[in-house]
DNA sequence: TGTACATCAGTGAACGCGCGTTCACTGATGTAC
DNA sequence: TGTACATCAGTGAACGCGCGTTCACTGATGTAC
C-alpha cells in the first residue's frame, strides 16, 4: 500500500506512480471518471498496457488512489488553513479556490457517484477529518446554541463528528457550511450558471456571508 | 421532433419511445449514464440492435430526450405545487420529493455533466421557467430589498430570469434557494449522508427554514 | 369490399474499435557474497 | 572489486467482450383507389 519503499527501485515506481496519476487526472479532465481508461494512459506514458499492473492492480484500485489523493490533499489543505487563523468565510474561500484549481478533482469526490464503486474506509476516515476542521473553525469563531430541532437530533447523532465535546450547534454549522458550500460550488463547477449572466463568486461571498451570522 | 403524429403507427411508435426510455432510466438507475448502450436497451426489449435506430438516430439523442423529459416533469412539477398556492418552504419540498422518487433523474440534470455532451437549447428555457416559478413564489410570499452588493448585481445582470420586472431580491432570494436546496439534496442522493447516523430530511427542514426568514 | 402500392418496423451480418486483464517471456537492475 | 543470483520492470500476443453504427434486406401494416 504504501510507496514509501526505500531504494532507488522504490523511488523509481513512486515517481511512475505520480506520472500515471497525472495522465489519469489529464483523462478525467477531459472526458470524466467513466473514460479512464489504463490503456490509453500507459499509450501516453510510452509504455504497453499490461506494465501499467505492474502499478497498479486494476482500474478500481487505481480511481481509490485518486479518491485517496484527492481527500488527502483537501484535508490539507483546509488544515493549512486552519493552522493559519482563517475564519469561516476564509476556509470557504480556500475550499472554492481549491475546488476551482480542479473542478474535476472536487467533483470525484463530490459529485454523482461512481456507479458500483465502493469507497474504501479510509476515505471515510479523511472525510472525518476535514468536517472537524469546519467544526473547530466554528467553534473557534464562537457558536451560540440555536435550539432548533435539528441542532437537538444532531446532540444524539454525532458519531460521524470526530470530537464527542464539540457542541452540536457546531455540527450543525458544519453541516449547513458543507452543503452550502457544495451547492453553489458543484453547480458552478458543473457549469450550470454558465451564460446566466452573473458572477458566481458574488453569490458564493453572498452565502458565505450568511454562514457567519445567524 | 414531436412524436404526436396521428395514426396507429403512430401511437405504436410512441409508446415504443416510451418503453425505450422506461428501460434507459433502468439501466441509468443500476450502472450510470455512462452505461447506457442502446444494444442491450434492445435486448432487453426483445429487438435486435439496429431496430432502435427507427426511434432515436444517436445514443446522444436519446439521452437528450430523457434529460429533456427530466426537465419537463420537474418544470410541471413546481408548477403544479405553485398553481395549487404553495410558500418557498413547501416548494423546496415538492422539489425534494420529486428528487428523492428517483434521484438518477434529479442527477441527470443537475448532477456532474456529461463530458462532451452539449445540452440542446430548449432545455435551457425550461431550466429558466423552473427558476421562473422559485422566483414567483417568493414574489407571492414578500420580498423585502437586503441591499446586499449580491442583488444590487444581480439588478444588472438579470437577463437569466425570464419576467424582466422581478424584484433583484426575489432573483438573489431564488439563487439561494436552488443553491441551497441541491447542496442538501445533491449529497443526500449521492450517498454522502450515509453513515453518518443523522436524518437528511432534518437537516433539509433546516436549511429551507433558512431560507424563509432572512 | 377488394386490390395495388407505399410506408415503415425490424432483422442479421458486418465494420472497426477499445476495453480490462492474463500469460509466458526477456532483459535490465540491484544485491549478496 | 568482481561475479552469481534474485528481483522486478516491461513486452507482445492473446482472450473475450460489448460498444455504436451502417447496410441491404424482408415482411407486415396502413392507405388510396
Amino acid at each position: 500500500m504504501s510507496t514509501a519503499e526505500a531504494g532507488p527501485r522504490g523511488r523509481y515506481r513512486a515517481q511512475v506512480q505520480t506520472e500515471i496519476k497525472q495522465y489519469a487526472w489529464e483523462q478525467i479532465a477531459a472526458s470524466g471518471v467513466s473514460a479512464l481508461s489504463l490503456k490509453a494512459i500507459a499509450k501516453q506514458l510510452g509504455m504497453s498496457g499490461p506494465a501499467l499492473y505492474r502499478y497498479y492492480a486494476s482500474r478500481d484500485e487505481l480511481i481509490t488512489a485518486l479518491i485517496r489523493d484527492a481527500y488527502r490533499s483537501l484535508a490539507d489543505t483546509v488544515r493549512e488553513a486552519y493552522r493559519k487563523g482563517v475564519d469561516v468565510a476564509g476556509l470557504a474561500r480556500v475550499i472554492r479556490e481549491w475546488a476551482r484549481s480542479d473542478p474535476q478533482r472536487y467533483l470525484l469526490i463530490y459529485g454523482t457517484p461512481i456507479p458500483g464503486y465502493q469507497a474504501p474506509d479510509d476515505t471515510t476516515a479523511i472525510s472525518v477529518e476535514i468536517m472537524t476542521v469546519v467544526i473547530d473553525t466554528y467553534r473557534r469563531d464562537g457558536v451560540v446554541p440555536s435550539g432548533r430541532r435539528f441542532e437537538t437530533h444532531l446532540d444524539s447523532h454525532r458519531q460521524w463528528a470526530g470530537d464527542p465535546t464539540a457542541p452540536a450547534s457546531a455540527l450543525r454549522q458544519a453541516l449547513a457550511f458543507w452543503t452550502r458550500v457544495h451547492g453553489v460550488l458543484s453547480l458552478e463547477l458543473a457549469g450550470h450558471f454558465a451564460g446566466m449572466g452573473f458572477d458566481p463568486a458574488l453569490l458564493f461571498a453572498d452565502e458565505v456571508e450568511d454562514l457567519t451570522r445567524r
